[in-house]
RNA sequence: GCCGGGGUGGCGGAAUGGCAGACGCGCUGGACUCAAAAUCCAGUGUCCGCAAGGAUAUGUGGGUUCGACUCCCACCCCCGGCACCA
């Protein structure tokens, strides 16, 4: 191409020009008329907007629904596209501790600079919807949500053990927990009774889990969401307490446990309470060991939830003597400890300790010396008809100067196994192991023990062409010498001798002999968590797991039940910037919600925000004292505000109608819109606000508000850009990339593609600002090209290539693959600057290329000869060209090696044809000699495969 | 430990089971220039070769297939989440 004198690129001026005509003609005004079909809500993740202004990570989001909305603005949508801010929360509160600069101010300063940097990007938000949450017109619906659910009976108030962190002086949720520190300030968490605020989403829990299989979100997050909500399918089972001391009014008789496992209760040896379940104190004149016992729980109590989780540390636990249970199943009297392995906060805070099938019973129990007994016995294969059955043995010999194991390779079949005998009449295991290996491999060994019990097998025996049934005893013996005694030469010539090493066994021991008995062995642990058949269960030996699971419940009545690891929502937090909880305390009525005529409940200004462990708004007469509703006697106001989680689980509700002062949005409006298409933001919010804002959802849907049961049917998340190091973007480490800078040097379209460009929106990836230079150039050669004079003509390779762009850009859009998308752009420019272009089909490829980058093309656009804005205009559907169908693309692969194609008519399609294309191309024709024929072509697939 | 997601040039990354490395960065050489930037042209996985070309190559080892980055099995490593939930 020539190069012509044109303007040069000049990102700035372009932008801002752009940027106030948008802004001026309210292009991104949602169209809210009733009569509007065909509306899609496309929907960031609002920000918090903190002091340190936008980070580089915001945008990516951003970009990406922005991108997403012109797509389907230009395919003929309504979309609704708006922008808030989550603007109550800690920070802002403690900026106001350190300075005196009230939160509210602050907050409004970031929210203009946060607003200034999104404005400079191009974003089409509808700014007429902007919300914030710290504004009593926006709390105002978060106090009145609280009212509704306080209706429903989905709000209560409780004196519970919850997260304290000192730094921030305030509650925090289960989820702000992260490995026992404040998600926030990193500081240690204790424990603290307090009386707090809590939602009932346990309620939900049912719900929020069966309905996670509907969305279309990632997979990985709804797989957090079904772990965190934590479903277990068991049974309640009550065990008597006896003692020598007990009363015949003592209230304690009998502990509840919960268990997943009501199969194994045979192998319930002893129970195991939380150290601070409440029977521990009801127990207290029955325990005669009563002082080592609290003894213990006071250590409990002071640990950490750090130390408490460290698994590499033994676990610990009391035995209360004096007192024993039954276990109602057998009439057993087992014994009854504390450990602090169990927790109180799930099931009944009791367990029924079945060592032999639950790795931390078994680790208890070996520590402790407590009985172990085996009620459950592997199964591996499935039973058929006419199977032989018998008892054997696995001979497990290892070698002590090496740690090596004995094995025998059997030639005939292959088969790599441990030593296997049948228990002949009269033996007991032990003996066969000694006689098996000395048959077969002629080492003498002493048996040491039998590992664990008896595994079920079912297998086909080749060399014997039948099925067969094992009841296989591990045996672990010791090598007494090196030396081999002689070995028939029959047993000789069918199989050799191998030692192998513990990785190897694994790698190498052939299918059906005794996996489950060796991991168990080499894992070191012999309790079997699994499925089987009972054993040692009286009447119910030989069932499966799964049908004695509910007899043994019935038998000893018991309840089977389902049990959930997702406890409520704690919502109240002792500080100032949040909403207000809308409740009053009176002397004669109790606790008092405030009517909701009286909305909002106004945040006081004369506080003060030094942290004191209570709310500062405590100490504010004016917000303090109130009259009661009811009696019109003094009272007072409730002083805690609400987790900022809760502002955020209904904010999507307003956009819809954010100016509404007599409801929370129209109820005509919310149908129009909601529930929300395509929801975008970090991976983060995983289980906290995802989860809550459904929970909200479905609470609001109950209460009638609502038609539908999730707030948002697509949800994609961005990947995290880490900073050039690859490290993470952070003030201390000062690799910290500001939007404003690279605005500055490169304009707002280039920053744009280059975060689109970077990588995969999902993933993680580092940011690169030299890379950036690429995307520059790129625009550099599309203005280049608009500027100069283009032609009318119409260019029929080009055409292929732009139809084709449309196709690849839509459908990558539409799956969030933006970085491919641009590649094709880019691609495509190359081949306009190679053959040039006519003025239609740059329109179109404007078109295109205007999501991405809207303020080169609408400038482009306009200099192309259009007046309207590109905005509106209609996306290039790619009319798929039929023209080629009647020739068709056969790859040629020449001995195994693809070397090329051929193009035939599908007409022509014969295999001589073909043979002849091959010879007749150059390229082809050089791996060729003159002998050559086809040896398989596969039409359907378009493959040839040819052998010299 | 368990559950997810990944391992492809110097770098970011492309590839419905069909010519691996699209697109971009960087690098090398050339053109333009007094020179440099910018721009343009050519090249760029590795090894062998003057070249044509050949060999080799998608974490490791096996398997399925005419054909494997892609599917299956085992292992190693990295990232994320959960973690005594009975």
């Amino acid at each position: 191409m020539k190069t012509e004198e044109t303007t040069p690129y000049s990102p700035h001026t372009i932008e801002k020009k752009w940027q106030q005509r948008w802004n001026k003609e309210e292009v991104y005004k949602t169209d809210s008329s009733l009569s509007a079909n065909n509306t899609k809500y496309v929907l960031d993740m609002f920000p918090y907007p903190s002091g340190a202004g936008l980070h580089v990570g915001h945008p990516l989001g951003y970009i990406a629904t922005d991108i997403y909305s012109r797509y389907l603005r230009m395919n003929g949508y309504s979309v609704l596209h708006p922008m808030g801010w989550d603007a109550f929360g800690l920070p802002a509160e403690n900026y106001a501790i350190q300075t005196g600069v009230h939160p509210s101010k602050s907050t409004q300063k970031n929210i203009e600079t946060f607003k200034r940097q999104i404005n400079m990007l191009g974003l089409s938000y509808d700014w007429n919807r902007e919300i914030n949450t710290s504004e009593p017109d926006y709390y105002r619906w978060t106090q009145w949500l609280f009212l509704q659910l306080y209706k429903q009976g989905l709000v209560y108030k409780q004196k519970a053990p919850v997260n304290w962190c000192d730094s921030c002086q305030t509650v925090l949720a289960n989820e702000q927990v992260k490995d026992g520190k404040c998600e926030r300030c990193k500081h240690q968490i204790v424990q603290k009774n307090l009386d707090q605020w809590f939602f009932k989403i346990t309620v939900y829990a049912d719900q929020l889990l069966g309905d996670i299989d509907s969305l279309d979100w990632p997979e990985s997050i709804k797989l957090m969401q079904r772990n965190w909500i934590g479903r277990s399918e068991g049974a309640r089972v009550k065990f008597k307490v006896q003692s020598s001391k007990l009363k015949v009014d003592d209230k304690v008789d009998e502990i509840e446990v919960f268990t997943t496992r009501p199969d194994t209760l045979f192998g319930a040896t002893y129970l195991v309470l939380a150290p601070d379940h409440k029977i521990i104190h009801d127990l207290k004149s029955q325990i005669s060991n009563l002082k080592d016992v609290e003894e213990y729980i006071k250590m409990a109590k002071n640990k950490t939830d750090l130390q408490r989780t460290d698994l590499s540390k033994e676990k610990t636990g009391v035995e209360l003597k004096g007192v024993t249970a039954i276990n109602p199943v057998n009439n057993k009297e087992i014994p009854i400890w504390v450990a602090d392995y169990v927790l109180s906060s799930y099931g009944t805070g009791a367990i029924m300790a079945v060592p032999a099938h639950d790795e931390r019973d078994w680790e208890f129990a070996r520590k402790y010396n407590l009985p172990i007994i085996e009620v459950i016995m592997p199964v591996e294969g499935e039973s058929h008809k006419d199977e032989e059955s018998r008892d054997t043995i696995t001979a497990i010999v290892q070698r002590k100067e090496d740690n090596k194991y004995l094995i025998v390779k059997w030639k005939e079949f292959g088969w790599i196994a441990p030593p296997i005998g049948g228990i002949d009449n009269g033996e007991i295991p032990e003996e066969t192991a000694v006689r098996e290996v000395l048959e077969e491999t002629g080492y003498k060994v002493k048996p040491i023990r039998k590992l664990g019990g008896k595994i079920e097998m079912h297998f086909y025996a080749e060399n014997k062409n039948v099925w067969r049934k094992r009841f296989d005893q591990p045996v672990l013996c010791e090598l007494i010498s090196d030396k081999q005694d002689v070995v028939s030469n029959e047993e000789k010539s069918r199989h050799d001798i191998l030692w192998l090493s513990q990785k190897e066994l694994f790698e190498k021991v052939t299918h059906h002999y005794n996996l489950i008995g060796y991991e168990r062995f080499i894992k070191n642990n012999y309790s079997y968590a699994g499925h089987g058949t009972l054993i040692n269960s009286n009447e119910f030996d030989g069932m499966s797991s799964d049908e004695a699971r509910s007899l043994i419940t019935k038998k000893v009545n018991g309840k089977l039940t389902i049990q959930y690891k997702l406890r409520d929502w704690l919502i109240s937090r002792q500080r100032y910037w949040g909403a207000p909880i809308p409740i009053i305390y009176c002397d004669a009525c109790g606790i008092v919600p405030v009517p909701e005529e009286q909305l909002p409940v106004e945040l006081p200004t004369d506080v003060d925000f030094n942290p004191t462990g209570e709310s500062p708004l405590v100490y504010s007469k004016a917000f303090h004292n109130v009259i009661c509703p009811q009696c019109q006697s003094p009272a007072r106001r409730e002083s805690d505000t609400m987790d900022t989680f809760v502002d955020s689980s209904w904010y999507f509700v307003r956009y819809i109608d954010p100016k509404n002062a007599h409801e929370i949005a129209s109820k005509e409006l919310m149908k129009k819109w909601m529930p929300v298409d395509m929801y975008v933001g970090g991976a983060e919010h995983a289980v906290m606000h995802l989860l809550y804002a459904r929970f909200i959802t479905k609470a609001i849907r109950d209460i009638g508000y609502l038609e539908f049961s999730e707030p948002f049917t697509s949800l994609r998340n961005q990947g995290l850009i880490l900073a050039e190091d690859g490290r993470k973007m952070s003030k201390s480490l000062g690799n910290v990339v500001n939007p404003d800078d690279v605005v500055k040097q490169f304009g707002a379209d280039t920053f744009r593609l280059y975060e689109m460009f970077m990588g995969p929106f999902k993933d993680a990836k580092p940011w690169s600002t030299r890379s950036m230079v690429g995307l520059y150039r790129f625009l550099e050669k599309v203005w280049k090209i608009g500027n100069s004079g283009l032609k009318q003509g119409y260019n029929d390779e080009l055409q292929k290539k732009i139809s084709g762009l449309s196709k690849k850009v839509s459908s990558d859009i539409e799956s969030f693959d933006f970085n491919t998308a641009i590649a094709a752009c880019m691609s495509c420019v190359n081949t306009i600057i190679d053959v040039g272009v006519g003025k239609q089909q740059w329109q179109e490829f404007l078109v295109i290329l205007s999501p991405f980058a809207p303020h080169i093309c609408e400038e482009l656009w306009s200099i192309s000869g259009k007046t309207e804005s590109i905005t509106f205009e209609k996306w290039p559907h790619c009319v798929v060209k039929t023209s080629s169908t009647d020739t068709i693309r056969i790859d040629v692969q020449i001995n195994n090696k693809s070397r090329g194609y051929v193009t035939i008519k599908r007409s022509a399609e014969t295999q001589d044809n073909i043979t002849k294309l091959i010879r007749d191309d150059s390229k082809l024709a050089s791996y060729i000699n003159d002998t050559y024929k086809v040896i398989k072509y596969i039409s359907g697939e378009k493959i040839i495969i040819m052998v010299q």
